[in-house]
RNA sequence: GGUCUCGUAGCUCAGUUGGAUAGAGCAACAGCCUUCUAAGCUGUGGGCCGAAGGUUCGAAUCCUUCCGAGAUCACCA
């Protein structure tokens, strides 16, 4: 049982004892004690005076003196206003520490007694172009929102659907086909992705001419861009494709072939993974059975063309569109399908989407439209709506050539990273291999965190221009931080001092050490609300916070050179642990922190 | 128009089921390296928490209205 848990009860107790009452469990709010205050845990008495009917400060006195009577882990108490402080004697906070020394990881929930399956789909590339910004947001959130809910006990499954399939992945095949005369990634020395995404460009290039050209013979807008040759053209491959034309197919294969193998390179580098991969050239057909069975429910509709709909005005919605007139299956068809499935191959109890905020009412009709199907797990399916990644002037525009490239940007952070390493004199007597390890490190850590650290749902900035900071809240300053302790770690052992696996309890801590102990402290909880908001940002704004607070402390005070030696092995001690929940949460988060930088 | 998000310092962001005097970083200015990594630390300035009401002992947080920004409402995915 934690102290949060035990002060609770015996305040419950308290209240009973000196007014002969009962309250409820939720009238006991115990928090944090704020760092302008003396104390370690602070006992909100204004929802007790209904049964006290008593003053605050005279409640929170008698409740105080209750608790430190019978408490002997409380040492003193303090009483401001409505307000209880409590604080709690050293040697509780060493034995908490040791605790945690003896863990191996630390914060997480390692038997669980239900654990659930957790299915978390994220990703979700489109064949037809590279990967950028926006993708690099939902890859780093998928991954990082992943671990958090492993350590909490849960079993997290990594799935990315691949979209290899439709007009959009047609319109490259068709560019390439006319203008690409036989180019291969190999012979453009170009990774694929990034080679048929130029060919989607040129297709939309030259369509754009084509419809401006139909305009100017007289036909409107909307005429010209059902009437381009090149869309028809387009149309005419997907119909081929359908129809597993082999050249077609064949042609089909090989681009995204190479579109796939680019892909690996960008994952590989961003440092995701995945434990099952879906392609919608399998699945875009399912969910068509389910839709039938809803429309012999009488959930769903038949227009007279034959198409299939279901009817959301009740639920403050519109009607939307299940099946074609021809029997075809649309996007939200096949979300029906590969929920349903999901559901039942991996026996999973949850079902996360990452996705943009712009599918927002996709997902609010999936999951109505579940519901009205009759599933029960319509309500165990999430979908995390993150914000989108917008640039200073607005949102990223492939038209105008805006759209910030994954790979470029990886490697412009790693190279801003090389060019301050080298500023900076920081890396100048370490070997190349160490080097380049070290400045892709902070590199991908700057840029990572810088993404990680807002609240997903909230659309972010990024300018390019002003590039990520090095300094201040970001990643380069926790990894800092952890280098720093793990420097001194190893002094620590070329010293021969050894660090033991506990610490006496009787030992003065200073008011720096106080904050870091009682910042591990809450590291459980953090995990815990970071798992159940699925939001890697509370992760890394408390990691911020320890690294915050440890330079603060390493500046203080001295650690091995601090002449009393128990004193020392304390603070080595102590920093040993701080090292371990920064590799931990930044882990979490997917980004690694170096031994030394 | 319907539905849904968001509005906190010049800029980028924290602020956990409502709690004490709203916090960081960047940028600006002023300091700190003969001592464990200065990618660090300390200090200064900077706020009608979009606005107004309401609920409450107590509101950046909850409710209502309004203002502002964005997304979405496709036989695209």
């Amino acid at each position: 049982m934690n102290i949060e848990m035990q002060l609770k009860d015996k305040v419950l107790e308290a209240v009973q004892h000196i007014y002969s009452q009962q309250v409820d469990e939720s009238a006991i709010q115990i928090q944090k004690t704020r760092k302008d205050f003396e104390g370690d845990f602070t006992l909100v008495v204004f929802p007790l005076l209904r049964v006290s009917k008593k003053p605050p400060e005279q409640t929170a006195e008698e409740i105080g003196k209750y608790l430190c009577d019978n408490i002997h882990e409380i040492s003193g108490y303090n009483v401001i206003k409505g307000f209880l402080n409590l604080t709690l004697n050293s040697s509780f906070w060493v034995l908490f520490l040791n605790n945690v020394a003896g863990k191996e990881h630390y914060g997480y929930i390692t038997e669980k007694e239900n654990p659930s399956t957790v299915l978390i789909e994220y990703s979700s590339p489109n064949t037809n172009k590279p990967l950028h910004l926006g993708h690099i947001r939902n890859n780093l959130l998928g991954y990082a929102v992943a671990n958090i809910i492993a350590s909490q006990g849960d079993k997290a499954i990594k799935v990315n659907l691949v979209n290899d399939r439709g007009i959009h992945i047609c319109k490259s095949m068709l560019a390439w086909q006319k203008w690409g005369n036989g180019i291969t990634p190999e012979k453009a020395g170009k990774k694929g992705d990034h080679l048929v995404g130029d060919f989607y460009v040129m297709f939309d290039k030259e369509y754009k001419i084509q419809i401006e050209e139909l305009i100017e013979k007289g036909q409107t807008e909307e005429e010209a861009k059902k009437n381009a040759p090149l869309i028809i053209e387009a149309q005419d491959m997907l119909r081929k494709w359908e129809a597993k034309d082999s050249s077609t197919i064949a042609l089909w294969k090989e681009m995204n072939h190479w579109v796939l193998r680019g892909f690996d390179v960008t994952y590989k580098n961003l440092g995701i993974d995945f434990d099952k991969v879906y392609f919608e050239s399998d699945t875009y057909k399912l969910g068509k059975e389910i839709v039938q069975e809803g429309l012999k429910k009488g959930v769903f509709f038949k227009k007279d063309d034959g198409s299939v709909w279901v009817d959301l005005t009740d639920e403050g919605l519109d009607q939307k569109l299940l099946l074609r007139a021809d029997g075809t299956s649309v996007y939200i068809t096949q979300d029906i399908g590969t929920a349903h499935q999901r559901f039942d191959d991996f026996k999973a109890n949850e079902l996360i989407y990452v996705v943009g905020n712009e599918q927002n009412y996709h997902f609010q009709v999936l999951k109505l439209i579940m519901q009205k199907l009759g599933y029960s797990f319509s309500e165990y399916l999430f979908h995390l709506s993150y914000g989108m990644v917008e640039l200073p002037e607005g949102k990223m525009k492939s038209r105008e050539g805006t759209v910030v490239d994954a790979d470029d940007l990886m490697e412009e952070m790693i190279r801003t990273a090389e060019e301050m390493s080298r500023e900076l004199g920081k890396l100048d007597d370490y070997g190349e291999n160490e080097k380049n390890q070290i400045i892709r490190t902070i590199g991908l850590g700057a840029l990572k965190y810088f993404i990680l650290k807002v609240d997903p749902k909230k659309n972010m900035t990024f300018d390019p221009k002003e590039s990520i900071d090095f300094n201040g809240n970001t990643g380069p300053f926790i990894q800092y931080s952890y280098a720093r302790i793990r420097s001194l770690i190893k002094k620590a052992q070329a010293k021969e001092i050894q660090i033991p696996a506990e610490i006496p309890s009787v030992i003065d801590i200073n008011i720096k050490e106080l904050q870091l102990i009682k910042l591990i402290h809450t590291y459980p909880e953090i995990l815990y609300e970071a798992s159940e908001n699925l939001s890697p940002a509370i992760v890394a704004n408390y990691i911020y916070e320890m690294a915050k607070e440890y330079n603060q402390f390493y500046h203080e005070y001295p650690i091995l050179s601090e002449e009393k030696a128990g004193i020392s092995v304390f603070r080595l001690f102590l920093s040993l642990q701080v090292g371990k929940i920064i590799q931990s949460g930044m882990s979490l988060l997917g980004i690694d922190v170096p031994e030394r930088m």
